[in-house]
DNA sequence: CCGCATACTATGTGACGCAAAGTATCAAAG
DNA sequence: CTTTGATACTTTGCGTCACATAGTATGCGG
């Protein structure tokens, strides 16, 4: 694990309605694509990343569908309404505790002195 | 509570540990110092923070110090050397998590945008 | 003297990510 | 041909963290 779980709790559900967000993705996929993140920062393991995917579903903020066309059975999962909604939400949430970590002096620099020397 | 708690997992002991980077501070100040950030969006209970000092003491993160000169005692929280070695970790996981959130779409557009756009 | 802010302590609960283990199919390498 | 690795989903139990709730106690303003 690149970096301390600590720091995911509560960010993984988020990152998972995100990448949800492009289309409809099944479980393993969910897990590679978070896998190769920058950094490996959200990686997320299988068994992190299936119960969610039920907890999301029991929620009804996903809704799955079995295809079973290919070589071997995937579970698809993609947004519901009320996912999307969520996601916009949370993603409102996220912002706000990076700015107040921000002004706590935590992160974004590099941005932060281009946006002072540049424009 | 400004901010559902699941996003203050983890960001709330390196929240903990930044504010104390300042120099040392008693429990309340701590508990005062993060409700007053941007948004509410850190705002950490009582029952959180006096619980993750002891915590933070029992790891020899930070040490406390007993100060019975003013009216009320108050017991001082101070970074260790170890202290502000993991705050110095934490700091690059919590930027390496940002960053992968970032990748993913989530916040900091304004920046992004003035990054490609300008420069 | 009553309520409110200050200041610290303690107990129990729930959610989340993980490790570990299990099931099963398929492709490639030995 | 068999064994290894990647793919793909499931389940159990654990540790951590923030919270609610409750309790103790002092000082100050009305």
């Amino acid at each position: 694990m690149a970096v301390d779980d600590q720091f995911i709790r509560g960010a993984g559900m988020l990152a998972v309605l995100k990448v949800l967000e492009r289309g409809e993705l099944y479980g393993y996929a969910i897990v590679e694509a978070l896998a190769k993140t920058p950094g490996d920062a959200l990686h997320l393991e299988q068994s992190t990343v299936y119960p969610m995917l039920y907890n999301l579903e029991g929620k009804g903020l996903v809704r799955s569908r079995w295809d079973e066309s290919g070589a071997r059975a995937r579970k698809y999962y993609a947004l519901t309404a009320a996912g999307r909604k969520r996601l916009a939400a949370d993603s409102d949430q996220w912002k706000s505790v990076t700015a107040a970590m921000e002004a706590l002096g935590l992160g974004r620099l590099a941005f932060a002195r281009l946006e002072t020397a540049c424009c």
